[in-house]
Formats: structure tokens, sequence, C-alpha cells
DNA sequence: CATGTTCGACAACCTCGTTTACTATTCCGT
DNA sequence: ACGGAATAGTAAACGAGGTTGTCGAACATG
């Protein structure tokens, strides 16, 4: 894609590409790691459901969408391995969401990836640039950014 | 969302969140001025065709998705009356894409408001800081990051 | 005990992508 | 000149991920 003539359009344009070439080196190193499935959404949904577990609902509700497109997501999830179901013994209606072995695998090997590839740009930016891009971010974004309520983001 | 507990889930998170807040703030201002139906990824689209025009199928090459999937986003646009198409007079196959002006002035306003939001990093964090981030950001980058191809993305 | 709320499930539909298949047209080599 | 190969557009079936709306079962509370 050629670079945009507007000057406005070269920062978004750069975080996105940024975010996009951390999470494509995350998946692609996943992917070698044994976990090919495991897309860029479910990182964030892995990480919702906790460690406690949490509903169908609350599920929805902490990542800002219904609690119907939750409960397909764990269900894909749960076909994956990453997830479980368990029935709630104090409330009949209830459906702990669990993560599994492997679920926790996935998300030990995400950190630790991470961890590295901020150590590549380190190695190139020199560590205070990173930390003051972070900083700087920190400043300009709402901490409620990423609920993903907002239509026409993930599918609308 | 928490903040993660491992420091390398924040870099990726930031970079996401600083272009979700400055499109979100986009799209709003976008949806004020008229364009309430333009999503996040049809400024690509129409930023792909061009003021000259294209196919589909060379769209689809652009974006890196299939000629398919960029025909039917075409459709979309060409719905909302962002694009037209015209037969090719020199090749019975192909139909030419083109902006409409309904879809030039969208591409107006979303640069002029990219510009004022650019504006509005600037005067938080300093001019020097936002070019900063967008040379260390172009450092870190490989060029053809904005092909789309990469299952998983915007769905696959 | 009757009422209202919450949870999970199901169904229908939208967006945006995929693969496979097909038609129409153009191009090119013999 | 003509027949095969490449190209353009279209369509169908599907998957991921999202939305409403509805419903029954289970809980909470008057």
């Amino acid at each position: 894609m050629t670079t945009p003539d507007r000057p406005g359009f070269a920062l978004p344009l750069l975080l996105l590409a940024g975010f996009r070439t951390l999470v494509d080196d995350l998946h692609a190193e996943l992917a070698r790691q044994g976990h090919p499935d495991l897309r860029p959404a479910h990182g964030f949904v892995l990480q919702a459901v906790g460690p406690a577990g949490t509903t169908a609902s609350d599920l929805g509700h902490r990542l800002g969408v219904s609690k119907q497109a939750a409960g397909k997501t764990v269900d894909r999830l749960v076909a994956l391995g990453y997830l479980e179901r368990v029935d709630d013994p104090a409330d009949a209606r209830r459906k702990l969401v669990r993560v599994t072995a492997k679920g926790r695998d996935g998300l030990h090997r995400s950190a630790a990836v991470f961890d590295q590839l901020r150590g590549r740009w380190a190695a190139t930016l020199g560590v205070d640039r990173v930390t003051a891009i972070e900083d700087d971010l920190r400043r300009m974004v709402p901490a409620d950014v990423f609920r993903l309520d907002v239509p026409g983001w993930f599918g609308g």
C-alpha cells in the first residue's frame, strides 16, 4: 500500500501496522509452537476468562459484546480445547467457563513471545524509545478503549 | 480491561488502543458530518480505488483479498453511494470501479479529521514526540504490512 | 406463593472473508 | 481464422464473529 498523501493518515496507519506486525509475528511463532488455531481475538477472550473462570454472560459484559456472541466464541474455543464448561453446583442456570491446561499454555507462550518481540524492538530502537512510545500512548488512549462494542470494528 | 501482568502485552495493546481511539474519533466525527455509514474498512477501499478507478480484481489484488471479496465490498459501497461501476468500453469483461463525489467527500473529510486528530496528539505530547513515534514505527513495520491477507484479521 | 430477573440456548440475520465453480470475453499461437 | 489459455465478473456454500429477539428453566424477592 502506498504511503498516503495527507500527513494525518500516517499516524493511524503506522499504529495499526505496528500492532499487526507484532500480532502476526506472535501468531506465526505460536503456530510453530503447537497453537496453529489460536486467532488474535482468542487471546483477548482467554485473558478475559481469567484463572477463576466466568460465565458467558459475564464474559460478554467484560468484552463489551452480547452474551450470545460471547457464548458462540466460547463454543469455538471449547471445540479447540482452550476452554471448558462446567456446571455451577450453586446455580443450575450457570455454566462456568474455565481455561484449560492447553489454554494456559497458549497464554504463557503468548506472553513469552510478546516479551521477546518487545526485546527485539528495544534492540533496534533502544529501550527508552519503546517505553517512551508506551508512555505516550498511555496518555492518549482512554481507559475503556478495549471495549469491543464499537460497531464495525471486528464485525458489526 | 485490566492492564496485563506481563510487560510484553502492553506494547501491542497500546498500539491497538491508539489506532482504535483515532479511528473511533474519526468515525464519530464523520457520522456527525453526514457519513454515518462509513466504516473503518471503507476508508482503505476508497483509498485503494484511487482517482483513476480500478477493477474489482485489481482492487482485491491491492488489498490482498480475493477478487470475490473485493467485489462484494464494492457492491456495498455502491449501494451506499460511495462507489460506482461503469462498463469499460475497451474490454467488455471489465467494469471500472470509480469513486463518486460522495466518496471523494468522505475521503477529504477523513483526511481533514485525521490531520486535526494528529494536531490534538501534538498539542498533548508535542510535535516531536508524535513524529518520533511515526519514525520509530516506520523502522519496525515491513513495507507490505497493509496487505490484509492474513487469515483471522478482519474475518477469516 | 406469585412475580420478576437472570442465564443459557436457539434462530434469523448482517458483515466480511474464504473456496469452488461457472460464464463471458479477450488474447495468443498455430 | 480459429481453438485453447488467461482474465473479469458473478454466484453459491461456508466459516468466523457480531447483532436482535425469543424462550424455558432456575433463582430471588415481594
